[in-house]
DNA sequence: TATTTTCTGTTGCAAAAGCAACAAATTATT
DNA sequence: AATAATTTGTTGCTTTTGCAACAGAAAATA
């Protein structure tokens, strides 16, 4: 794992008049924000968990990102092409830093901490972010559930250091971010039990794959 | 489209002592590189077009990213957690220059020209690495072949502020990087023909939505 | 220019995934 | 504690996708 710096510490003693930052709090299933053509807005996750969520024509529901502490987001990243309404929902309480901004990697003219820091780690921030977005390319493009729900457990288990663990997200919206069909996928992972690959009990799951 | 400054431009009329950084020439079909653990590079492709190329144990091969001019790559951008073979591969004539570095957005010690303009453009073009592979999310997260190649197209069209294209891809190549089977999105062609949404002769597609 | 290789286009059949509907269990709300 | 809402788990049926195999076209190579 990259390291990275205290953003929280960070934001905890940091008292600035600079009227380009705003710092909110959201209450679990409140949106955030919600991605506005010709706005360029970023934010950073200073606290909690949030999924940048995506409804389709056809009523199909996609976790599209999952943000935890120091998650980047905002249009900056993202060409809005599509008709598709892009929201950030809240999955736990959060703080989250909202940066109206000239040019993304200069100092405001204040030349104020905040700015002089955040332009330090803001690259590391965002490779951060493209190494994220990479493993979730391989995922999905994984050519079965069950090989994108076995290489989902891997990395989970990985980063938890564990065979065992407890799935970040409720299994509704784990179908979500796999972007696969949920009965299909309760489906599969019956099989990957009775094939021996896992062991399941609620939203835990035990790999009996290295 | 966000604009950046054109490295290739800047690379001709560079000559440098550094000794971390390396001009390379590849010709169509070479392996430009591959990615191994703990290394750390960072490429860019200064001319020409590439592949990131991974080909799974099931024998799938994937084209996980397509490269043009100013495209960055390299393991910097990669946590190599699987056993997949990652590859970049050159689809045209190619010049890429490599980048061994201690600290990525650190001036080098000897604070030559060419690691002061790299540490002030890197953020932007990292920034439209991070737009590119949200795209390539959302191709990715739709349900069926159909809605892949519209959204392709779609993506192609608006890109070249037009209707009428020619695809970048041969249609094998597009089909490892929409990650479905060939065979099925040829069909899937043959239907949109039939359905009218397209019209295609040979590599041209012409979309007859908007 | 002849020959080999790769790419395109097609199809029948098999396997996988999606859809719809519902009951049971769990969690949230009043 | 009672009720409502959401999530989990399951299944039959339908549709989509993948697989395999092959012929013709186009491109690359000798």
């Amino acid at each position: 794992m990259k390291t990275s710096f205290d953003l929280e510490k960070f934001i905890e003693d940091f008292s600035t008049n600079c009227n380009k930052v705003q710092l909110k709090t959201f209450s679990k299933n409140e949106t955030v924000t919600s991605y506005i053509k010709n706005r360029n807005q970023l934010c950073i996750l200073i606290k909690g968990t949030a999924d940048l969520v995506r409804y389709d024509l056809n009523g199909n529901r996609t976790i599209v990102e999952h943000f935890s502490k120091n998650s980047l987001f905002g249009e900056v990243f993202y060409d809005i092409t599509t008709n598709n309404e892009l929201l950030v929902e809240a999955r736990a309480n959060c703080t989250v830093l909202f940066y109206i901004y000239d040019d993304l990697f200069q100092k405001c003219k204040q030349n104020c901490k905040f700015h002089k820091e955040l332009a330090e780690n803001l690259p590391q921030l965002i490779l951060n972010k493209v190494t994220d977005l990479n493993m979730r390319i391989e995922l999905l493009t994984k050519r079965s559930i069950r090989d994108k729900l076995l290489g989902y457990f891997s990395l989970i288990s990985t980063r938890n250091l564990s065979p065992s663990f407890e799935l970040p997200f409720s299994l509704t919206d784990l179908a979500d971010y796999l972007s696969v069909d949920r009965s299909a996928m309760m489906r599969e992972l019956k099989l990957l039990k009775e094939d021996g690959f896992i062991e399941k009990s609620g939203n835990r799951i035990t790999l009996n794959y290295r």
